[in-house]
RNA sequence: GGUGCCAUCGCCAAGUGGUAAGGCCGCAGCCUGCAAAGCUGCUAUCCCCAGUUCAAAUCUGGGUGGCACCUCCA
């Protein structure tokens, strides 16, 4: 397997510290709203990324963190009259249910901010004794980051000493712009902990760094963990200033690969908290299909950008309904999974760092040579066999196909409407028997008016929402 | 201003030195009562200029045009 190591900035061999098995560690949401479509890109990414680990025969450790200690969440309680605990409880559960409409698998781990504090006082107690960590009158905890001679290094930046951040800075009681909240002192009446260092709350890096020392970290490896993702955005100063923390507090390194997944804009926009125009994805999976927008957003490379518009989407689906149709035809067919070329090239291509659109292009040939054969050899059983079990390992590998074709191009139908178009079906049916062309196609039109394809096949007619 | 990324057919999008995958759209045909679906065939020399090389979309330099990060953000 290939992983581009968004540290190195190459495409390199995955090799894990402990054979056959992968620790994982991505960073995940902060609950304090729902999620929109880059939350959903980037959890789509790992989670393909643990079914290629998986199917390439890793045992994967997966935790995604769930960021419930933030400044956003305590300001929309006080908003909304109403606890913390109910807020990101809200918004978790939330959180949970998309993805899972994405067909997202959930994490081995997910740890919550709150319950990590443990652990984020002994890091910080580490930096501290080894004085890479320093108070400030006020009651802060600041990391030192001249005393990191590698700081810098993950994101390849140069120190900015430029005017804009100093004034922006002046009022800290920092030594260095660049240095970052490990605790910040707070003392009234809003959210505070008690920790070693007075009340206050953590600095929003210091979670990562604490949970993966606790989750996933082995005491004598080289890396805390095998693999570290995020968002694009997160690379600096998120994950500079964990790998920094880790590196100053531990004896090994954060990751052995940093990857990154590219960002969604939005009809050629860039879609952020500031400009107003997430979209979020509650609102796309009222019309849209949980596994049409998986397929959709995970159709371009997870590196590239992502720009998101419906007729894009809409070209996905077209895409998507191809191996609804080969497993229409071959619904209610028994098999046995068996290994075939097709398989084997698949994971080949996903194994290239995630190649999906080789992967697309292949599932793509290996329906059309289906169909062929269908069409022109209906009994071959060998082929059929074949074909049910590559849909099966697309299945698995991909998450998509899973759900009963007849259904999935029904999504979004009312019972009514379909008792309807089945009433419509029949009369046509007898209208066909008998002949009466005019009659039969006036009755198509009135189905059609539904805004669905009808076909007829030698099993009789089925419809398709458009 | 600093740093970095990108530019491939009408649209989406692979391909990082060996002579352009795949999907959508379009056109022609097979199939069909007619359709739909399916199948077959057709459609690009890779932003511009210069260079390296036997060979470049792929490497180097310059230009033009997008975008991102540098502040919370997946």
């Amino acid at each position: 397997m290939f992983i581009f190591d968004s540290a190195k900035k190459i495409k390199r061999e995955f090799i894990p510290q402990v054979d056959g098995k992968v620790s994982l560690y991505v960073c995940g949401p902060t609950v304090y709203d729902d999620a929109h479509l880059g939350h959903a890109k980037s959890a789509l990414v790992f989670d393909l990324l643990c079914r290629v680990l998986s199917a390439n025969g890793y045992e994967v450790t997966y935790a995604r963190n769930i960021t419930d200690i933030d400044d956003k969440i305590i300001k929309k309680a006080l908003e909304q009259n109403k606890t913390i605990k109910e807020i990101t409880d809200f918004y978790t559960d939330a959180y949970h249910k998309e993805m899972a409409l994405l067909g997202i698998k959930r994490p081995n781990i997910e740890p919550k901010a709150t319950e990590s504090l443990d652990a984020m006082y002994a890091l910080i107690q580490k930096l501290l004794d080894n004085k890479h960590a320093y108070k400030t009158a006020n009651g802060d905890v600041y990391f030192d980051t001249s005393s990191d001679n590698e700081y810098l290094t993950l994101s390849k930046r140069v120190q900015d000493d430029s005017d804009k951040l100093q004034r922006v800075e002046s009022s800290s009681h920092k030594k260095n712009a660049a240095d970052f909240a490990l605790w910040k002192s707070v003392d009234d009446d809003s959210v505070t902990f008690d920790s070693p260092f007075g009340k206050g709350r953590p600095g929003w890096h210091l979670e990562c760094s604490a949970m993966i020392e606790k989750h996933l970290s082995k005491p004598d490896a080289k890396f805390a963990v095998d693999i570290h993702g995020g968002g694009a955005d997160l690379l600096f100063p998120h994950h500079e200033n964990e790998a920094a923390q880790t590196r100053c507090a531990t004896n090994h390194a954060l990751a052995a690969y940093w990857m990154h997944n590219g960002f969604v804009n939005i009809d050629g926009e860039k879609m952020s908290k500031s400009l107003g125009n997430s979209f979020f994805l509650k609102d796309a999976l009222k019309i849209y299909e949980g596994e049409v927008l998986r397929f959709y957003l995970l159709s371009t490379h997870y590196r590239s950008n992502f720009n998101f518009n419906e007729e894009d989407l809409a070209t996905a689906k077209k895409r998507l309904d191809k191996v609804y149709r080969v497993k229409k035809r071959l619904f209610g067919l028994t098999h046995e999974n068996e290994k075939t070329l097709f398989q084997n090239e698949l994971l080949g291509t996903l194994s290239d760092d995630l190649n999906i659109s080789a992967s697309l292009a292949l599932i793509d040939e290996m329906i059309t040579r289906a169909n062929e054969t269908l069409d022109t050899a209906g009994k071959h059983k060998e082929l059929k066999r074949e074909t049910l079990s590559n849909l099966s390992y697309i299945e698995k590998l991909l998450g998509f196909g899973e759900k009963n074709p007849y259904e999935y191009f029904q999504f979004g139908v009312d019972e009514e409407t379909k008792t309807k178009i089945a009433t419509l079906i029949q009369m046509r049916d007898e209208a066909k028997s008998a002949k009466d062309f005019a009659a039969s196609d006036a009755i198509r039109d009135e189905i059609l008016a539904y805004n669905v394809n009808l076909m007829d096949t030698p099993q009789g007619s089925f419809w398709e929402k458009i």
